[in-house]
DNA sequence: AGGAAAACCTGCGTGC
DNA sequence: TGCACGCAGGTTTTCC
């Protein structure tokens, strides 16, 4: 579930519940994720206000006065309000129980999310602090990116995935913006001219941007019900269409792995 | 240093 | 029906 767009969609769809509520109980009912969840997380939030909820890269970030929530989604972790009682699913690990009677719920069954506190800056947290800029700012541009490419051997695909060169590129929209730029997966990235960079660039924050306008690839309703399939998928042009017809030329989309995970790309529209 | 692989987990579809 | 296997939207750590 959880790529760029889809934290995104979630980070909005919470804001409104969450902001200027303020923390009645915290529920820790299975610690194990990535990393083990603070144990002293209920004392430090317990009566403290949600002041502002945003986001760096995937991960979620909860302002309180005291320090900040870092909440990640992992590979299938889902966030919910809900506002009547309703018994835990046995993969609703972690819960935010607000002085209004709504509650947040974090559910991952893969557990491969994570929820960290970190007092002061957040900014410097080991995992935040070297993150290359956001894909949908004006840092991230095609200079930066041929820049980063000289002096790699990797296939492009690696490199855009790379947290530290830009954040949020996930293995669905990496594939996606490929297509749409016509670079093959498996171009080594030193051979991309700085034409091709601008057009990489280009597609990256267009193919982001029109996933967070359509709701990601999975839609969720944050107080009613559980997750629906999001608009972006009948927008694919490769990911996960193995064989089938490329929708620009006919030719079959092919499918290989790179670094362990999937790669899809048509051999004739990608170079 | 870059790059490849392993690691952390559960669930689901497939094929025998 | 059961079981083994491979795969899944992420990211860090380890090893060469």
């Amino acid at each position: 579930m959880p790529e760029l767009p889809e934290v995104e969609t979630t980070l909005r769809g919470l804001a409104p519940h969450l902001e200027g509520q303020t923390i009645a109980e915290v529920v820790i009912r299975n610690a194990k994720l990535r990393w083990p969840i603070p144990a002293d997380l209920p004392q430090l939030l317990r009566g403290q206000t949600v002041r502002q909820l945003s986001r760096r890269a995937k991960y979620l970030l909860m302002r309180f006065d005291a320090g900040t929530v870092l909440l990640h989604l992992g590979m299938s972790g889902s966030l919910r309000i809900l506002s009547e009682p309703q018994a835990p699913d046995k993969h609703d690990h972690f819960e935010l129980q607000l002085s209004n009677g709504q509650l947040m719920r974090l559910r991952d069954p893969r557990r491969f999310g994570s929820v960290l506190w970190q007092t002061g800056h957040t900014e410097t947290h080991p995992l935040l602090a070297k993150l290359g800029p956001e894909p949908l700012q004006a840092e991230f541009t095609a200079e930066h990116l041929y820049q980063a490419a000289q002096h790699r051997r990797a296939a492009i695909k690696l490199l855009i995935m790379d947290s530290a060169l830009v954040v949020g590129v996930g293995n669905i929209y990496a594939n996606e913006a490929l297509f749409r730029s016509g670079i093959t997966p498996l171009l080594p990235a030193h051979q991309l001219s700085l034409p091709r960079c601008e057009k990489l660039v280009t597609e990256i924050k267009s193919t982001l941007s029109e996933a967070i306008a359509l709701g990601g690839s999975s839609l969720r309703d944050y107080v009613n019900s559980d997750g629906k399939q999001g608009y972006f998928q009948q927008h694919y042009w490769v990911y996960g269409l193995a064989g089938a017809a490329c929708r620009h030329c006919g030719h079959p989309v092919q499918h290989i792995r790179q670094a362990q995970r999937s790669s899809f790309y048509c051999s004739t529209c990608q170079s």
